[in-house]
DNA sequence: CCATAATACGAGCTTATACTCGCATTTTCG
DNA sequence: CGAAAATGCGAGTATAAGCTCGTATTATGG
């Protein structure tokens, strides 16, 4: 069996055929967010799901095999509208400086994840095992990877695959401290400043 | 009601008197950590944990309202555990200059979490609520704020109290990066000077 | 050494959540 | 239109986990 396949309990059981059927499977996706961001993963429950969806129960078993799957699938897409806005981002920053790519691009992050920070909050911090190799952070990584190669004579480190990598995961936190916990004494602006310098910081430090 | 009282969810329900109960106690503490490394945080429940401990049921619960207080205490004793090395360190680097200071708190977190990898993933990554207010980050934070003013003069940014938090967050997820998630091409002692470098280019980037 | 308190035990009751299945309704299409 | 397929429904059952309580065992201190 090739590991490539998803495993049976995070796919879609079948799939919807009919406009109504696709409906219904995008209600209990919202279903999901909502009872999710309210509730926390602990205490979110299918029956609870359906509800919130305005759905039967039935109608849920019909295309998801259970809670996992509903998340898997909520991460898919939450994932997709986080790539758009990167990319776009990514695309406009082709012939700056590595300086203003930076900035452009740390503040596109901060903007994506402004998109709805409390699903994402729930989605990355409380939900455990959730395949996390299928997709995003690779992609996310390989743009950052190429947009390096392309300034490689600004930066001073020279293993530009691990340096993607570091980069990715100094932007990550940070950006949750600013827009996942936010704090009065912390705005957004003033830790804006600080992942552009920390990020320069190190690409540019000999 | 103050809010520094903890939650009644959360603390031991009554205290051991004698030395047989302590025992009792800490078996339970110890049968969480395996149950919870082996199992994961979603499948670990409270039958199992007192079979893990080689305790009965009964008494799991003479001193533990439930799953979270479990995990509450072993994540108070595990942070207390990550405390000493770091102390033990911080109290090394006194002396030295801000880069070998960095050099040896780095090299110190990374031993700390060395100390039981599998733990502290699911201890940081899969168990949600939580409560992390409850000391060790604050605490590292101002040893961190510490270090930082005695070597102020060879430091660029101004906000010392937003820097410590920016270099801890830095610092954590790399650190998790080399040690909780390893990799063949990406060996621990790469990512350490990555690291090292990442912190100090911040710290003196003007 | 006895009385009393502390600790330990675990079968079984309770509750929450997962999930099914037979039937009702709607859509498709010849 | 009418038959067959797709979709929707939700009461009801199964299961897993939480938790209690009556009883047995071990310690304390007078």
């Amino acid at each position: 069996m090739p590991r490539s396949r998803k495993s049976a309990v995070t796919t879609l059981r079948k799939s919807p055929r009919q406009e109504r059927s696709r409906d219904t499977v995008a209600a209990i996706l919202d279903g999901t967010a909502r009872v999710l961001v309210r509730r926390g993963y602990a205490h979110t429950n299918t029956n609870l799901v359906a509800r919130a969806a305005g759905v039967s129960v039935g109608s849920l078993y019909q295309y998801f095999p259970g809670k996992e799957a509903l998340v898997a699938a909520l991460h898919e897409r939450h994932a997709r509208d986080l790539l758009a806005v990167m990319d776009a981002a990514v695309a406009g920053a082709s012939g700056l400086s590595l300086e203003e790519t930076v900035r452009a691009l740390i503040h596109a992050v901060i903007e994506a994840h402004s998109l709805d920070p409390e699903l994402h909050r729930v989605l990355e911090g409380e939900v455990p095992d959730l395949d996390r190799s299928d997709g995003l952070d690779d992609v996310l990584c390989e743009r950052v990877h190429a947009l390096l190669r392309a300034h490689r004579a600004h930066i001073a480190p020279t293993d530009l695959e691990l340096v993607a990598q570091v980069v990715m995961r100094i932007v990550d936190t940070l950006v949750h401290l600013a827009v996942i916990e936010p704090r009065a004494d912390r705005p957004v602006r003033a830790l804006e400043r600080e992942i552009v310098r920390a990020v320069l910081g190190y690409l540019e430090r000999r």
